[in-house]
DNA sequence: GGAAACCCTTAA
DNA sequence: TAAGGGTTTCCC
């Protein structure tokens, strides 16, 4: 008897509770095909599923073995490099191995079969031609169709027929008579090929450019692991530092990836390191077909396109040897995945960078504190400055307009006077504006109109909002109170609701200023393909006077004629129930303000708030990165909340509220459990409490909240969770999801 | 994900 | 005590 084969399979059956591998029998049929990386069909109980192989082995570990059905695939799926990724994905932020590994292999996993093409071309040659028109001259249909078959070469069925005129099967009877031959063509779908490399002139750098450029290549060259984030200012040429520093990288003979957020994967972007790295570059983005994804794909893996650019996903592309990763906007919170498993673009650079012993860069206008923090003397980041913008032009003066003074002088509407007043003006001389406004803000949060006063949670720092019931509540800890009549701090009885919608805004507009054409631009007006582009680009071209929109409008085009950026409430995110409400407004507030003023005429911004005194807004107005950074590592310290502590956020979601509710009871009673068990006293836990967004899509929504400033201990009482409950909600339609380091708790 | 096993209730 | 339903447990 020969010597049998065992394979160890990840089943494919999405549930956590199966996060272990089963043994199957390599069936002699496929002995040698069946192989570490492989995809194969096995019984699983009664059904049959597919799995991924994760390993072999020539010893029985359990008493009945089944066989393997079949190979799913031909080729490898993934490699040792990619499973341990996902590995670490999966015990990082705990969820299940299959389920890491699934979303690392998923270009492949949803490739489009068949690559090859069907392409028609006439096989009909020169000498022969006269001859067949003539056969056909009672045919006129046929012969139409291979007239044009002749003329243009190579396209499928359905595309000559349409060319020609004809129906499907007149093409189909010339294939039959052998004058139109099919061949296969398996060429590569290259999305971008339209896209022609220009050769540029090599633009001279600033000194700090080249600071920063001479300090990441000589750590590249060094060849060691190291991380630089790269604070620069709006329009300090970052993005030509970037492609410095991947030019040397590809001289070493390694790889680089550059992380985008998905809104600025825009064409220009595109286009901008197709001009310098031509054919090298893959480009990786979530508005591509899954073909296209496909082929970029292997291109990486094959290593024949060393330059990889793409949204968050891409940081999961097979390249070999990753000598470089750049995360662009670093601080922009779409980096992080809101489905299982939710990580973070990038913590999983910076594990890659460090397995690979590469260089890690960070750039940010305005970063993230705890990307910050690990950049200040003795922290393990460098921190390299640029503080000077390439066209030397200052940035924008930015007015805040105290809407308090508003209400008392009477005018309860959108638009303070200043505002309106500055827009008539700009209509006036023909230049552009651009009305911004975050619609993320919640109605039930509540003001007071007069002195700008927000409720605040006593244990939390969170802001309270408002319930049905008229009570208060904290989204942290559940903590309630009645809601007051009057204002506890002024005495005031002017408490407002927030939450202003961009549609309502530009009625307001419309109404305030007949004469002007607006354009609005949010998730409504964009949902189709390319949507973005044509309302940016008509505004580009003039055909509106004012844009409204959503934060889609902070990022984009460079539009030259916009002269005056206004923010409607600066206080809608400011009072988020959210502990990085602050961080969020400074930075968008920060990004807005760098909108206006791109062309010759200096930009104006103006920013609406019922607290102007606020550190986060004055250090927007300011431009005051450093300012806003000390005052809000204050706050985090104070509280003890992230960067100094580690944040779990467990949530349980399901169509019964009492029946989530009481699920989150039990896994809070767990958790307490497992904090007493392990000693670990220093481990916060608030909650259960209902989650800001209460009940979203049928679903209600409680949640729990962990952090402690001992990662140990915290990570301990997680695992602890994880493998006694295996991730899953205690109690049926329920299910729980486990969000680690998370960015918002919404 | 789905079948089988288990567990508890209910009604004659 | 068997039937019924709901829930938990396995599946190499």
């Amino acid at each position: 008897m020969s010597n049998q084969l065992f394979a160890d399979v990840l089943v494919e059956v999405p549930v956590f509770k199966n996060d272990r591998t089963y043994q199957y029998r390599v069936p002699e049929k496929l002995e040698g095909l069946v192989q570490f990386g492989t995809r194969v069909r096995v019984p699983f109980g009664k059904q049959k599923v597919t799995g991924f192989v994760v390993g072999l082995s020539a010893r029985k570990a359990v008493a009945r073995v089944k066989e393997i059905i079949d190979l799913v695939d031909e080729s490898l799926i993934f490699r040792e490099d990619q499973l341990s990724l996902a590995q670490w994905l999966a015990g990082y932020y705990f969820c299940g191995t299959v389920k890491a590994l699934q979303t690392v292999v998923a270009p492949v996993l949803k490739k489009t079969t068949p690559r090859a093409v069907a392409r028609l071309y006439s096989a009909v040659d020169p000498v022969q031609l006269p001859a067949v028109r003539e056969q056909l001259s009672r045919a006129p249909k046929k012969k139409a169709a291979i007239e044009a078959a002749l003329e243009c070469p190579g396209l499928n069925k359905r595309e000559l027929a349409a060319v020609a005129g004809v129906s499907l099967s007149v093409i189909n009877q010339l294939c039959a008579m052998g004058l139109l031959k099919v061949k296969t063509d398996s060429s590569m779908r290259d999305p971008y090929a339209h896209y022609k490399i220009v050769e540029q002139n090599p633009v001279s750098l600033t000194g700090e450019q080249s600071r920063a450029v001479r300090d990441v290549t000589r750590a590249i060259q060094q060849g060691g692991h190291q991380v630089f984030l790269l604070h620069g200012v709006t329009g300090s040429g970052k993005t030509e530092v970037y492609l410095r520093c991947i030019e040397q990288v590809l001289r070493t003979g390694r790889q680089a990836i550059t992380l985008v957020p998905e809104i600025s994967l825009t064409p220009q972007m595109v286009r901008l390191y197709k001009a310098r790295f031509g054919r090298d570059v893959a480009v990786l983005h979530s508005r591509m077909s899954d073909g296209e994804r496909y082929d970029e794909w292997s291109r990486i893996e094959n290593g024949s396109a060393p330059v990889v650019l793409g949204v968050r996903s891409a940081i999961l592309a097979p390249v070999p040897d990753p000598g470089l990763i750049i995360i662009d906007e670093e601080h922009e919170p779409s980096y992080k995945q809101d489905e299982a498993p939710r990580y973070h673009a990038r913590a999983v650079a910076l594990y890659r960078a460090r397995k690979s012993r590469g260089v890690l860069m960070l750039g940010s206008a305005t970063p993230s504190l705890e990307s910050y923090c690990r950049a200040l003397p003795g922290g393990s980041y460098k921190l390299i400055n640029m503080t000077t913008r390439i066209n030397g032009k200052n940035m924008p003066r930015v007015q805040l307009v105290d809407m308090r003074r508003e209400v008392q002088s009477g005018n309860s509407g959108i638009f303070s006077l200043a505002l309106l007043q500055k827009m008539r003006e700009k209509l006036h001389n023909n230049e552009q504006t651009i009305i911004f406004l975050n619609r993320r803000g919640f109605k039930t949060l509540v003001v007071c109109r007069e002195c700008g006063m927000v409720l605040k949670c006593p244990r939390c720092d969170i802001s309270l909002t408002y319930h049905a019931d008229g009570r208060l509540r904290c989204h942290y800890c559940n903590y309630r109170v009645q809601a007051p009549k009057r204002c506890p701090d002024c005495g005031g009885n002017q408490l407002g609701y927030f939450g202003t919608g961009t549609q309502r805004v530009e009625m307001e507009l419309a109404a305030a200023l007949p004469e002007a054409r607006i354009l609005r631009m949010d998730a409504d007006t964009t949902t189709r393909k390319g949507s973005h582009e044509q309302i940016l680009s008509a505004f580009a071209r003039g055909e509106a006077d004012i844009l409204v929109g959503t934060q889609m409008v902070a990022k984009g085009l460079d539009l030259p004629g916009v002269t005056l950026v206004g923010v409607i409430n600066a206080d809608s995110t400011l009072h988020m129930p959210d502990f990085r409400a602050g961080e969020r407004t400074f930075q968008l507030l920060a990004q807005v303000a760098g909108r206006a003023g791109r062309g010759d005429k200096p930009g104006e911004v103006l920013i609406q708030t019922f607290t102007p005194e606020h550190y986060a807004v004055q250090a927007a107005s300011r431009h005051d990165y450093s300012a806003f950074f000390q005052r809000e590592v204050t706050v985090r310290k104070d509280m003890g909340y992230p960067p100094f502590a580690k944040m779990v956020r467990l949530l349980v979601l399901g169509k019964d509220d009492t029946a989530v509710q009481q699920a989150a009871d039990k896994i809070r009673q767990h958790l307490d459990g497992f904090v007493t068990r392990l000693n670990g006293e220093k481990i916060q836990i608030v909650g259960p409490a209902p989650a800001p967004l209460a009940r979203l899509k049928e679903d209600y929504r409680w949640h729990i909240i962990l952090w402690s400033a001992d990662y140990r201990q915290l990570r301990l009482v997680m695992e602890q969770f994880w493998q006694v409950t295996g991730g899953v909600a205690p109690g049926k339609d329920l299910r729980l999801s486990i969000d680690v380091d998370p960015m918002h708790i919404i």
